[in-house]
DNA sequence: GGCCGATAGATGCAAACGCATATAAATCGG
DNA sequence: CCGATTTATATGCGTTTGCATCTATCGGCC
């Protein structure tokens, strides 16, 4: 988390866990020690979640894939988008759906529009399989969330957070 | 994002971007999105710090490995408490800590108190290392975070991520 | 239309990963 | 104090990943 996960803590210098920030000096500051509680918080939910049984049929990164298909209203994504929902390099992604498709969960074809695309689609078992995984998911993930975090605090939170996605994929550059 | 990570979205049903959640029906559901909108706010993140040159020299997991390390006051971690703070399995952190040991960045030695553990720590060229990278990261984390959200909404993620993870780590089994 | 840089995806290859397992030391129970 | 269980780390092995590169198509421009 992979895809990773991959991951990347703050800065120069760490806080032990039972230490919380005491007086954020620098903006700079502050806002390293916000990255590196948002990144570790996701490394501690991310664990647990792996830990679960609803991802033994299904690595994270191939659920990911699913589970932005499921979403898409048309039900057709084009492979540069789905890079988008994981954090995973192109061709990594290009093997994975190639995976996904031997074992027939998704399902692809050229685009009409574009020579160079490829769509991509669930088919049935893999609509399926993201709808039976997926509803584990949910409970795992209200399992660890809701006893932290009441609910305006969460409400809050995905605000946040939300606020955040959006302004870093519209960042500069 | 490693990290590796990897990552999970969240339930069964998606949202578009454009589309923030209008009435979080169920205590459940609103868990899932806020969880959710973490996770793609994460990946978002990461995305960015990986493109960026300070980690041309050091993969996310080895990064954060050293972070670990630059943080801890004794300077040395056993093996297994740094596994706590990188998404990477047991033999994976293993290999990792072998390869920076080859490329002279930490140290390792038998723990005095424990002849099954390994005590890890930096070596000096690696403590530099670290500080190099962590001045390029945290001034990448602050030009994405700070034109995101005020100093008191980071304060406020702050709060409730470190409130997330405390919780998670403590919850049973 | 024909050329040129940019973009989408696939592929060779070495590095990194996770799972299962092996080894060794600590801890527990009697 | 001894055997059984648990914990910490290492290693064999097949799979997955990223980087570099290749091919094909698109879009702009003359």
């Amino acid at each position: 988390m992979p895809a990773k996960a991959t991951p990347a803590a703050a800065g120069t210098k760490a806080l032990t866990p039972a230490d919380p920030p005491v007086a954020p000096a620098s903006p700079v500051r502050l806002a390293a020690q916000t990255w590196e509680s948002l990144f570790r918080a996701q490394v501690a939910m991310m664990r647990r979640l792996q830990a679960g049984p609803a991802f033994k049929a299904l690595a994270l990164n191939e659920y990911d894939v699913l589970f932005a298909l499921s979403g898409c209203p048309s039900g057709w994504l084009r492979q540069n988008e789905l890079n988008d929902h994981v954090l995973l390099s192109q061709s990594s992604l290009s093997r994975l759906v190639e995976r996904l498709e031997k074992r027939g969960l998704v399902q692809r074809m050229p685009a009409p529009d574009d020579g160079r695309g490829v769509l991509v689609q669930l088919t049935e078992a893999g609509r399926d399989l993201q709808k039976q995984i997926g509803r584990e998911h949910v409970r795992d993930i209200a399992s660890l969330v809701a006893p932290a975090l009441t609910a305006e605090e969460q409400r809050q939170l995905l605000r946040l957070t939300e606020k955040l996605r959006t302004s870093v994929l519209n960042a500069k550059q």
